[in-house]
DNA sequence: GTGTTAAATCGTAATGATTCTTATTCGTGA
DNA sequence: TCACGAATAAGAATCATTACGATTTAACAC
């Protein structure tokens, strides 16, 4: 998936082409790491200087919605990253400094971890945090 | 660990006793699934009429740093509940409507699903969620 | 038991993230 | 170009959580 199939995903599904969604789209595709709402404020404030909030927060989960966007929840915080498109289920290692993401290739569900239960399982989540090389060094200053 | 066994651990790092203390250990102890701090107001603001959030939420944390309760954030809540006293380090099967847990006896860490990594690992999370028998038997009729 | 002291609590205000409301603007297809 | 519905801005509202000043209470020495 990249900006330009997102933005037909979109256009097929019948939501309409602004630029402002092109340019959020863009910048999750350049930043391959987990952002939050205010770090794309951030990012597009300067280009838009009255970008509100709510245009950020509806469009995050509408492309959360349409598998354009991975959600998670980190911190009190709502994370968003662009999908990957390995095509394959798989977890991620988060950095809690920069965000940024390295898969790890399997999913603890394949394993016969859970054998009998009780349980109607409808979803779970695998993540793994710390520090990447860049910002650990940063830190050890 | 029961209430009484988590109450001498207040006592022993120097807190205090009080009664809303132990009530609230008490009702963690009752029911053995996660609670929100909403949650905790309503079962006891019937007998603390005054009883406020920031006593909740300060004894919350308490009880988290003291490894008396076991945190976790769903649904942009923070949710608690009563340390397993199994011994090791595993994780839950959530039920999404009522909080009730089953334990997952295995830690997907244990196995090799990382090797190489350029990351520095703090922590993890690992929960499968669904319903319950119960509850899922609840939303079917 | 009484007094002292620091911890715990109350009541409420403040904060931060997110969602909602209403009026306005904009993209799209006729 | 026009009309329509979708998208947006601005700010208010909401929800969970934390902070603050004043008051109450547990613990301990006497």
């Amino acid at each position: 998936m990249n900006v330009d199939e997102a933005m037909d995903k979109l256009k097929e599904k019948g939501y309409k082409y602004t630029r402002k969604r092109y340019d959020m789209l863009a910048l999750f595709s350049d930043e391959s790491r987990y952002l939050a709402a205010k770090d794309v404020l951030e990012s597009l404030g300067g280009k838009y200087s009255g970008l509100s909030f709510d245009t950020i927060y509806r469009n995050l989960s509408l492309f959360s919605e349409l598998e354009i966007l991975e959600e998670t929840e980190l911190d009190g915080e709502k994370k968003f990253r662009f999908s990957c498109s390995t095509g394959h289920h798989h977890h991620h290692l988060i950095c809690l400094d920069c965000g940024k993401t390295r898969e790890i290739e399997k999913c603890p569900m394949e394993l016969p971890l859970i054998e009998e239960h009780e349980f109607q399982i409808t979803g779970h989540k695998f993540e793994v945090y710390g520090y990447c090389q860049q910002c650990s060094a940063q830190t050890q200053q």
